[in-house]
DNA sequence: AAAACTTAAAGTAAAAAATACTATAAGTAA
DNA sequence: TTACTTATAGTATTTTTTACTTTAAGTTTT
């Protein structure tokens, strides 16, 4: 451990194959969001170790893969989708954080917007659930770190870019937008003034469309405005909330 | 790369075993800041492949190192120096990254004090050297693209976390950590509005001494006051410029 | 030793942004 | 029609940011 080598193999003795010897996988932290709740799906494992317990959905990176891939196969497997927001967070790589070998997992994080999720019960896990954040089971390896680290990933990413709106349904009116970050950040916002702020942005649009099936005057629905935002990017604009 | 795996392994037919072929290694992106210049610290590989190119240092992760260990290894082979202010960004695991094997990467960047550094030239680098971040050679592997999301990296936590300050000596004037900032936000700075910022967010300690061997008038020497800094983020405090 | 020069550092006024609050509009339910 | 709920517009106050001016404290030049 204190020799350096891919650069240097001449300078030790150990082959390079010996170092082809670890496993890699992707875990995934798919967050959603329902009824003013940040919720994250879990799957319940099939199979040795921690049979029967709570883990983050993920798999072992298969050899002719990319890792990006990996983290789709395994959100499209779970949800049914592709296209959908993802980001890696952290790479977990402790040296007994598997019990069946040297295996370092790349934690991702997705968001899934709320009416567009269905979870699919299929047979490679015992059950799938959303649990809310502030409410978790026990968890599988090294899971609770790692979901930990995602969340506050979230927590933090989500005050910098416009990472809220993906856990919206495509239309949302601006109180719904509101209950989202106000559930994120924990904190109140004054209402008419977060619409000003919201609004200032330039970044959604009005739809001609209103709140529907709802006993109090209905609210305007917007949704984002990917290539505006695009745009104002280029020019140094920063998302902050 | 269909099928899910180390949570439901019998349903495929691959061993475990058939996983763990892979390489883990860790690349570090090392800042030093001098006269303006935010700079990295690159070696000139002695090795095969790219043998000549310039690289960024790193090594195969041992298989009992835990990551971290792994990239400090590094640092102290390079520097000298332990307990340097060390962060991880990022992890490449493009399939054809290496031409040798499957071997994934975990970026880490650190900060190095102005006056702390001392690049220790050894045998296991043909050259090491500091490069400015505006006039960089070509690199070796995908070493240009982890360089690259690693400036970025600092650029943007440079923001939001006082890290900064690690890239000065211990004690610094208001006009250095100014020129500092400019540099690595691409910005200028109104010159007392700069000092008015930073002193009132009371994270300084003013030490009783001025600036030597300049010709004019010296400066007060500041020095970072880390355990109030530690105080204040409890409160949710975010450091922010 | 005085004058010129350079950078540090304090102060002040105008502009902009964030915050707190009030008023009105537009629907449903009784 | 009235009461009720939430949306949305508007306004006034406070705080923060930005731009600029002045003074202080040293070195260098003549």
């Amino acid at each position: 451990m204190n020799t350096p080598s891919h650069f240097f193999l001449s300078e030790n003795n150990i082959p390079f194959k010996d170092y082809l010897k670890f496993g890699l996988s992707v875990d995934c932290v798919v967050f959603g969001y329902n009824e003013g709740k940040v919720q994250v799906l879990l799957i319940e494992r099939n199979a040795e170790p921690f049979k029967g317990s709570w883990a983050l959905p993920g798999e072992l990176v298969p050899m002719d893969a990319n890792l990006e891939d990996s983290a789709n196969d395994v959100l499209q497997n779970l949800t049914g989708l592709s296209n959908i927001f993802m980001e890696q967070f952290f790479t977990f790589g402790s040296v007994d954080r598997h019990p069946a070998g040297r295996v370092a997992t790349v934690g991702y994080y997705s968001l899934v917007g709320s009416n567009n999720y269905r979870p699919i019960a299929s047979s490679w896990a015992k059950s799938i659930k959303w649990f809310d954040i502030d409410n978790l089971p026990a968890l599988a390896f090294d899971h609770k770190r790692i979901l930990n680290k995602g969340i506050n990933t979230l927590k933090r990413r989500v005050r910098y870019r416009p990472v809220g709106f993906e856990l919206l349904s495509k239309k949302f009116t601006l109180s719904e937008l509101q209950d989202l970050y106000e559930a994120l950040l924990d904190s109140k916002f004054d209402k008419p003034n977060f619409r000003k702020k919201i609004l200032s942005m330039d970044l959604l649009i009005q739809l001609d469309e209103l709140q529907e099936n709802v006993s109090h005057r209905p609210a305007k629905l917007f949704k984002f405005d990917e290539s505006r935002y695009r745009l104002l990017r280029e020019d140094g604009f920063v998302f902050d909330i």
